[in-house]
DNA sequence: GTAATTACCTTGACCTGTCAACGACTAACA
DNA sequence: TGTTAGTCGTTGACAGGTCAAGGTAATTAC
């Protein structure tokens, strides 16, 4: 390619925008990026949940994630949501607070260790979850249509496989 | 502080007594959730990612991502970049300003049409495009390691399966 | 020609995610 | 006690992502 792209003054040429054909790397579409794909796939899953919680009347993608994880009984205290769902301690921070100041949560002084605040769902809060759970088990549903069990098992093994070298790289060079 | 407002003094030993989890959406390790695990893994790639560009001197990742595109010749506008990537135009926009404003980019008016502006790399771009390139090829075979030739192909085709899916959903109900 | 519409890009507002510093508390130990 | 270290949670700062309105240029319709 050497084509130095230091031209100025474009003359177009080239009717109809018809991308100038560079030999560059055609093999690299954009679509087998695998770390791009998984980006746009995240997204776009994101957006539809967010939509789906918006349109229900629920809240946000993060807060729900905090009060399903509460629902479930996985934690009682935002040490265990952090530790349970890997999130940032800090942002569980926030959404608790915005959680007890709309009503979906209260919290307990808890005795045996002054610093950690247990936290109790409310009745609205169960009403919530438990209006949206059908919603968003159609949409887990419909989210593994494509698959057959074998299918979903295998992919969850390359998502555990995946898992397995997203840490961080030491690659001293 | 003021914090203390409901103080209700937990006993220690589950309060709870409540949260009969009737309807639990099942036997839930948080690990069987598929958006959970996706958006985990996503939240560790990006950070590795990140993370080398960083130790490598390079740009934010959004930022290579892009300077990637217009390296690759999928682009050569913003626009063209939004549309090969589905990213956000404002976010593009922002992004080319700062790489313009960094020297990675020019911008040159375009002659067919003065609402396009067409983007070239400058020479301290190539520069550190190619000496990022063979650090993030490891990256990637580091990440594909785990994998099978076919491995590979099958996840992708899980991949487009799940693209398939992640639209909007029109539920009415 | 002028007006309406569309296209490319910019901008502002807002939310989320991430990181680091900090305060409150507990625990260990002299 | 006093010191030190570790843990739970809060807060501030800031990058990143998303959404919607706006500005200017081009296109289409009178």
């Amino acid at each position: 390619m050497t084509d130095n792209q230091h031209e100025i003054n474009v003359e177009d040429g080239s009717p109809d925008g018809a991308q100038s054909g560079t030999d560059s790397l055609q093999a690299t579409d954009f679509s087998t990026f695998l770390t791009f794909r998984l980006s746009r796939l995240q997204a776009n899953l994101n957006a539809q949940a967010a939509d789906l919680l918006r349109r229900h009347g629920g809240v946000p993608l993060a807060h729900w994630r905090v009060l399903l994880i509460l629902f479930e009984n996985m934690a009682t205290t935002q040490k265990e949501i952090v530790d349970v769902a890997e999130f940032d301690k800090g942002q569980v921070s926030r959404i608790v607070e915005r959680l007890i100041d709309g009503g979906y949560l209260v919290s307990e002084s808890y005795n045996a260790d002054r610093r950690v605040r247990k936290l109790f769902l409310t009745e609205a809060a169960h009403q919530m979850i438990n209006r949206l759970i059908p919603v968003m088990r159609r949409r887990h549903q419909h989210l593994r249509s494509p698959f057959s069990e074998e299918d979903f098992a295998t992919l969850f093994d390359f998502l555990d496989r995946l898992d397995s070298v997203s840490t961080k790289i030491e690659d001293e060079t």
